[in-house]
DNA sequence: AGAATTTCTTAATCTAGGTTAAGGATTTTG
DNA sequence: CAAAATCCTTAACCTAGATTAAGAAATTCT
């Protein structure tokens, strides 16, 4: 396993020198994750934020009835993480685990912070990555309001055309916000 | 009009010398708005980020059958914006309009970036500004996919209690994700 | 202060989407 | 490969919240 995925990740954004990207290499574990296993769980610390290399993995918590609603999926080239819990370092309320067999990098915290300081870049790296989230995350919550759910889907399949293909589609229910039942209703009337 | 408020909120992250704060300052513009005033309306490129110090913003959608959307609120102390417009400089499809009278900072964009190269403490300030707003937008998703209408109405009544007393019901109600209607059918049966 | 506008409430009716239940299709596991 | 588990579909029925309409209360404007 490389991290050339990551490091030409990070090169759209800012340059590197090379002890800087050997610095940076360093500080990340490679993790192999088997299908359904958990890098995170409610009410622990989410110590690190994970780069996904290969695979797919998912944010998602479940309510007091046991449904899952997720937050976010993470195919390869994204990050993902428990953000409240990776920024304030105390107990969560997500759970992220492997959809399929997967790779990653973590990357705590503390040496996080430590890059930071040693590589100014990287602040700006990860304030760009931020923006970015906070962009995508304020675009649903506005289709949350102001969307019906079938608008939701269609939205859905458009911006994520690869992840339709591999996701059972309980999941893609649990994210837009609807039953699997009302789901497969929405989608037999497009048959029609 | 000082900028004192707003030097005490970057305090609180950062340490600045005299000439860094002086060269911050002589970036902002200082902006006073009357209530129901615009400083962002559909299609228009949100070339600066606010900071309120006085009165309240609101950021919101129209959706096709003329009702709002709120995305936001900003009371003093905060940062607002179309972040996506901001951050990309193209058309968005945001309003940001006072509330109150208010009086409000500008930072262009443009000006932003120059001091994120001048003062890299401020990449640090901004990047845990997002981190914090990506936060408080990821909750928010949650709340829609797990809550129900009564629950995300107490529980934006306990978060934001000052604000509870300042808006009209309405607006509240374009926050949550309800009708006026529906708002007030709930607020009944509290009292009972 | 009085007219005009906006906001809030109530109540009847309606609908998008949930719930329950059951059978069939797929996938996973031993 | 068969058994078990998971996933998907369908259909009948149910409910949270929307819609419509109309009057009362509060604000804003002149």
């Amino acid at each position: 396993m490389s991290s050339d995925l990551l490091l030409h990740n990070i090169s759209k954004y800012i340059s590197l020198s090379e002890d800087e990207s050997a610095y940076f290499k360093s500080k990340l574990r490679e993790r192999k994750l088997k299908k359904k296993q958990f890098i995170i769980q409610e009410n622990q610390v989410s110590e690190s934020v994970a780069f996904v290399v290969s695979g797919c993995l998912r944010s998602y918590t479940i309510d007091d009835n046991g449904f899952d609603h997720i937050l976010q999926f993470a195919p390869p080239d994204w990050w993902i993480t428990d953000m409240f819990s990776f920024i304030s370092q105390k107990p969560g309320n997500i759970y992220i685990d492997a959809i399929d067999d997967s790779n990653v990098y973590l990357l705590s915290r503390k040496d996080q912070i430590d890059i930071f300081e040693k590589i100014p870049a990287f602040e700006k790296y990860f304030r760009i990555i931020t923006e970015n989230s906070l962009v995508a995350s304020r675009k649903r919550v506005m289709d949350g309001l102001s969307l019906t759910a079938s608008d939701r889907y269609h939205d859905f399949c458009q911006r994520y055309p690869t992840l339709i293909e591999c996701l059972p589609q309980k999941q893609i229910a649990a994210y837009i916000g609807v039953t699997p039942e009302f789901l497969s209703k929405m989608r037999r009337k497009v048959k029609k």
